[in-house]
DNA sequence: GATGAATGAGCATTCATTCAT
DNA sequence: AATGAATGAATGCTCATTCAT
């Protein structure tokens, strides 16, 4: 049965969509499965049809986004050479996706804490995901001689925690101003922070 | 009445500590009124008779923590002369003060948020305040010449974001390691990114 | 304050009525605690401050019933000296006691079973309590020699078995006719099966 | 097609069995429909096409259980001629095959209550006919002399209240013990209860 | 000032039943 | 005949807040 699979699959992701503009709207605890329902023009029955519960529907919205981030930042690295420029490319990816979905970056940065301590694990492992990911290339920096020997998993929560508190600033602001405007003058700290050589910070001189 | 007073002021402090403990184990949404009532050896009523809600509880509990955070670092700051061992030393009293006060960390940097919207515009508030402390702090060292001229307000959010990210991997850890530990490398990434020269960071040339 | 533990207590009373009204009209499962809510005049949150739950409020119910049957029986007891007349009181006064609070009947041996599971364990203890007792008492007969040796557990069991039978046939009749005048012939099956002489048990020679 | 009669008739079947099953452990509220359909590998739609509602699947168990128990006691008393042996036959039958199904007594005895208003009539019906049964034989007796004239309608409820609650306490009992060693001493009792004379009862004189 | 009984709106979740395919 | 996705009414329970005493 193709038909009602699609069919079964289509209200799947209404549902996801729809719990997605809920949740971001009123947070975690104020979103009602009532109203995700009807934002989904679906009954409350099959909601639960769908998700057995609030907290894994909630927890399947946050594994989405973390499965477009990390596609996304993979994707960018991909195309580079240089382990710094991997990793900029990371931290740009990372705040561009934000920059362009503000509601998905309010669910992953804010309300995902605000889901209470159940999510708290899962939010851990995605700081430490992020992390990671920096780390690693940060580590190919150090190897190659580009920046000094350091504490690379500790840079990696830095520039994880210093891109979370631009976004999150940004998405707690009325109105919001531009994000991405940020990018230059944060990588520059950020690529600063590890020692990269101001040279290569600003190949043509254009210190801010 | 002066004792009558004293009375009073005693009950509400103990049910501001009370709340304390009551939030920072439960979180802010499973944190029963009731809890705290018992907690603090008061009924329901005498609750409500110092706090007129749970909202203006919680409030009050971030607004002492802040005064808390914002006294220490001042009596930091004003220990030093030069404007980067200013900034540093907020960095430093900060992730002290944390350090030594778990729960009230995690009522500063998770629950807040976990408190919902109306928490929001206030936790901005803070990481402003804290950002642009190091800011004016950045500035005069900018003034001085000690480094080189850039975005500070965007600086003093990073630095707050890394301290933030590397304070809260350390809340979610279990079991929680040595947070303090971690400063000296932090120090050293932070003031290298807002420019300060190496043999500054490193006096004695100890690079880790 | 006894006045307000008075009204307490007030309440708690009529929430039990209330609740003993509804569930014997309605059954254990189609009971709302909203019916029993509106019924007691109360809202749903006083009903919940006096009982933690559903269950917790019918058992109450069925250990007041059982308290009473029980006073009453000891109470019948106490008043005759000969074993056989002592097993007999316990029979009457339970029949009796059935045969005017219908309701009651119905909660303790229809819905009482009904309501589920976690109620079973509590019912069979009620039933061997009962047993117990008529088995006590016929204990006391078989030492006095006014019947034979025999099992007087299963007797006991027979005993209420035949008695739950018919008030239950009498419950669930339509329309009920006089519970009462079942008591002489059922009483000469009881005493008889245990071997009681005729002439015990027809005193007058009035065999029906 | 006779083929495809065969395999609903078959599915059917299956369903009942599964139906029994699940009522059983679950009780009658506690069973979902979903269970059943699972259990009796079917989809919740076939379900409904064998089975109008969850009322009517339990009263066909119901239905199937009265069939079985009706011919095995009619079977087992045309083998006996004497009155009292008919009815000693009806017992022992009953008893017996209750202690070979425990699923069924509990479905019978137990659920059948619980299942609500709707089964308390037919219930009553089951009884009363039991009831009936043994009236008739002990009918025959007194028409016979072989027992005194009595009430012999209150004597089969009797008869079958006291075989309900040894059965009732039994299944309710953890762990079971072996019912039918219970079946002499029953006898014996109820056969006291309606005069049958000792010598009858105990042909050998083996009191207990 | 303090108490704690009472309120009632709110909510997640269940489940018998329906029906398009 | 059979499937299983969808429906939606029903319900037990929670908890911030109020207020008579």
């Amino acid at each position: 049965m193709p038909i009602e699979q699609d069919r079964s699959q289509f209200r799947h992701e209404r549902i996801l969509e729809a719990a997605t503009r809920i949740f971001s709207q009123k947070g975690y605890h104020d979103a009602a499965m009532d109203d995700i329902a009807v934002e989904s023009r679906t009954s409350k029955g099959g909601l639960y049809f769908h998700f057995p519960n609030k907290q894994t529907l909630f927890l399947a919205l946050l594994d989405q986004m973390m499965g477009l981030l990390r596609a996304r930042a993979e994707a960018a690295i991909a195309e580079e050479i240089d382990p710094i420029r991997k990793a900029e490319a990371a931290l740009r990816v990372v705040l561009q996706t934000f920059a362009s979905h503000r509601t998905l970056a309010q669910l992953f940065l804010v309300e995902a804490l605000a889901a209470g301590r159940e999510f708290h694990e899962r939010m851990a492992a995605s700081h430490r995901a992020f992390g990671a990911l920096i780390q690693s290339h940060l580590d190919d920096a150090v190897r190659q001689g580009v920046i000094p020997p350091q504490d690379t998993a500790l840079a990696g929560q830095v520039w994880f925690g210093a891109l979370n508190e631009v976004v999150t600033t940004w998405l707690l602001s009325e109105p919001p101003g531009p994000l991405e405007e940020q990018y230059p003058a944060l990588r520059a700290l950020l690529l600063r922070s590890v020692g990269v050589p101001t040279a290569r910070i600003f190949p043509a001189g254009e210190e801010s």
